[in-house]
DNA sequence: GCAAATTTGTTCGTATGTATT
DNA sequence: CAATACATACGAACAAATTTG
């Protein structure tokens, strides 16, 4: 019946978290005061913090203590085309555009620009054989000198052949590769769809974003197909981002306003609640 | 500089959960066995399995065993309106029918009703002083027998006085509250916002959902303000969805297709990853 | 239905290593 | 270099859940 020793410690410092006595950034009591505290084991104590750690309340830094986890201020990224550009999604410009907006600092490195062949999902979606060349473009975007995510794109190499040349530039293309290829080719991008998914983040992207390594905090993955006028994918674009640093807006209707940051409601789930 | 030994046999079972060695739903050795396996001490190959257990690649059942994790089939919720009945996100009967096309069974109980006071974003939201009444309507809904996602409206009760009595109803406003306020009251909702978070799920929704206590999978949240013709918000939306179980589509641009189901792409890095 | 065996969960103690101040 | 704090690793015992005989 009584909970375990851990999880009582757990709430208790979970309390204090939520009351405001232990702030955002606050240190813990060590593990040895903690054991004292609670007249507990170390091992028990560690239990207690490493279930905090696992909820997100918490971090601890070897050397130096355990800490409150300080939110990160959430960027919005909005993935309806703006009526004025079409661009969604943080395209191109369109991300430092939202970032500058919001009073923060946008930060676009140079694009990575390879070449290499479409298997499995990129080939099907983008109904091209497997093993068809394709230009892969990535691109990684900061706020603020935070990474905060990662967007890929990749091209059926045809449209290169077909005059789009730029597409295999190492540089930025402005205002981006949509308005290009309209320009160079007269590909038109009448459409997209985006599916949304979250996910346990991979090495790689633990290590970009600097994530903590056992995977808790968690990954967003849009998956973009563009289709032009003649319905036939010529897109795929995949972003990643971290989910404790970013949120994402749709707009359906008339005249999108601007996106507001949204603090979470969790309603309450009303009458009795284990009836499932 | 070698590796700790919780995380080599927690990297080497990895191993084998991706080549299929060990399939999804396959039982791990227990704790005795692997402890002979990897010569290490009981306490050593439960971090190893607690790892793979935050990672979400296996779940342990006490008295049974550990298990691969079998990913459930996801489900696309399409957050656009459907061009015909203007209904977005899995509103009113959306939900049953886009369940139903995927050929999968969509259970919605009869929606809890009850009146309470509007506070803090609610209220701002709503843009209606804090402490106004408001209709809560919140809808439960399943697939295949498993809960799927929650969703919470609120209305103002000026809505009711206008004579829109049938939202303090509690049963089922078919084919949705949306055309029924239009029919009712002419309110015509032009367009809306959803915002969308990945967020730590609270006691309640762990409960519902029968997700791990430690919170270690996360939830969709989608907040939805909906907009009158006049440019007021008359609704507010906030559906939570299980994250392991559920993906979001947007469609934007002319004649959306159906949404299709995705398994993620992890787009490898390209070039070195250190030089963030 | 019950008892035994199996398996994970909790808690303690102890020792040593690594990172930071 | 020393002190502090977290990380890793071992051993041991008992509890709780489940399956098996």
């Amino acid at each position: 019946m009584p909970e375990p020793l851990y999880r009582r410690i757990a709430d208790e410092l979970e309390r204090q978290i939520e009351s405001g006595a232990l702030a955002p950034g606050a240190k813990l009591l060590s593990e040895l005061e903690l054991r004292r505290r609670y007249r507990a084991s170390r091992n028990t104590v560690r239990d207690a913090v490493r279930w905090l750690t696992i909820r997100g309340r918490v971090e601890t830094r070897p050397g130096q203590g355990t800490f409150v986890i300080q939110p990160p201020e959430p960027f919005i990224t909005t993935l309806s085309a703006d009526p004025d550009t079409g661009l969604g999604g943080g395209e191109g410009s369109a991300f430092r555009a939202e970032v500058r907006l919001r009073g923060r600092q946008p930060y676009t490195p140079e694009p990575r620009v390879e070449v290499s062949r479409a298997t499995g999902i990129v080939a099907a979606e983008l109904r091209i054989p497997d093993g068809t060349a394709v230009v892969v473009r990535q691109q990684r975007r900061f706020i603020d000198g935070a990474p905060s995510s990662i967007q890929t794109s990749y091209y059926p190499m045809a449209l290169v052949k077909s005059g789009a040349t730029r597409l295999l530039e190492a540089g930025t293309i402005e205002p981006g590769a949509v308005s290009y290829l309209r320009a160079a080719i007269g590909l038109e991008q009448i459409r997209y769809r985006d599916t949304i998914t979250v996910r346990t983040p991979d090495a790689a992207e633990t290590q970009f974003f600097g994530l903590p390594e056992d995977g808790r905090v968690s990954v967003f993955e849009t998956f973009r197909i563009a289709f032009d006028t003649n319905d036939e994918p010529f897109r795929l674009t995949v972003s990643v981002f971290a989910a404790d640093r970013n949120q994402l807006a749709v707009f359906v209707g008339q005249v999108p306003p601007r996106a507001r940051r949204v603090e979470s409601l969790r309603p309450a789930l009303t009458g009795e609640t284990g009836d499932g």
